[in-house]
DNA sequence: ATAATTTCTTGATTTTTGTCAAGCGCAAAA
DNA sequence: TTTTGCGCTTGACAAAAATCAAGAAATTAT
């Protein structure tokens, strides 16, 4: 079983042996260098993405600064939801802060997963429900917590990521400058 | 057409005529009054509310104080979607800040939606993602404006609710003690 | 109408976080 | 190796926001 059928499997739920075969089949694996795009704010996202190794920074460039919205690690699914499913203008930038691979799946072939597999559907929408409540879930995480606790609770979760991206993208997703990350970092624990 | 029939069809799409008769009338009217409790944090929420009049107040309480996640107004959808969907303890509270007149349907129903009208898989699913579009859009705005960004933001497209609710609770859903709220509000526009 | 409660404002103060500027360390490139 | 650039840290300072406490103002209850 590759990542991609593990991951669909235990993600999107149980879908028998040939249904996997044929969605798997669906997606292309390609490779993108460090530093390049896969999607850049204003273009149409036409692609859903599993990373199946590397790094991708999911990010908004506005007047002064960037926004990082999100990194992508091994094992998750990565578009411009909004742009892929109404086909608009997509919002984020998507980077590659590493060499990556991708299994990608174009907006049409991906139409065809409905076609071919009818529970995907419903598969889909509880996929798509799972990560609305993870976004809810970050929102309360700015309602509720400092940045310190965000910072902590991010790295209890995430630690992993710590040493593999520039830290200055984790503190501009947990919505705080690199300085107020550093800080904190060196901190001692109490 | 009613409201409900209205929002519907403006939210969901075009839908014919049978199928919105059929979808409505599985809704059912009831009338809560202010200070009751459509939903307790830890109960499983088992229905979808149409805000048909009046006011809810969706909110978490923690140890020492209470986070409000949002406000629902007339022609709102309103449930605890995870706590729905996957049958879960919901983590929200719902509490009717005004007398509330709600269009609900139970979760048993809305299962029927799907079962008489083929396309709403489709419809629901494109109603989700403008849902988590709009929660990306709202943790954006925590990574890149101030507190009094977001308030006038937040007046600017929701100026309405700022004589219906108690303020505090605005405050809180802007991620900002009422104090500062206050003190933001005074301040002249220059 | 009056009292009681809740909500909002204000001031003083502290804490948290951001800004600006400089320097350090490391890794990639020349 | 030396240089260059990038990312991280640090310090000094400024700004933003939280906290605490007291009082108005408004709402609700009596």
């Amino acid at each position: 079983m590759t990542e991609l059928e593990h991951y669909i499997t235990s993600y999107f739920g149980v879908v028998d042996e040939k249904d996997l075969k044929t969605i798997v089949s669906l997606f292309q694996l390609t490779t993108i260098k460090k530093g390049d795009y896969l999607l850049k704010t204003g273009r149409r996202c036409d692609k859903l993405s599993f990373v199946q190794s590397g790094l991708l920074r999911i990010f908004v460039k506005t007047d002064d600064k960037e926004i990082t919205q999100w990194i992508s690690t091994k094992g998750y699914f990565t578009t411009d939801l909004s742009s892929f499913v109404f086909e608009t203008p997509s919002r984020w930038t998507i980077q590659a802060l590493a060499d990556t691979e991708l299994y990608s799946i174009t907006k049409e072939d991906y139409q065809l997963i409905g076609d071919e597999v009818p529970k995907w559907a419903e598969l889909e929408k509880l996929f798509i429900v799972r990560c609305f409540t993870m976004l809810e879930d970050r929102i309360f995480s700015h309602l509720s917590m400092t940045a310190e606790e965000r910072y902590h609770f991010f790295y209890q979760h995430n630690g992993e990521l710590f040493n593999q991206v520039p830290l200055q993208y984790i503190a501009s997703m947990l919505g705080m400058t690199p300085e107020t990350f550093s800080r904190i970092r060196k901190k001692p624990l109490l």
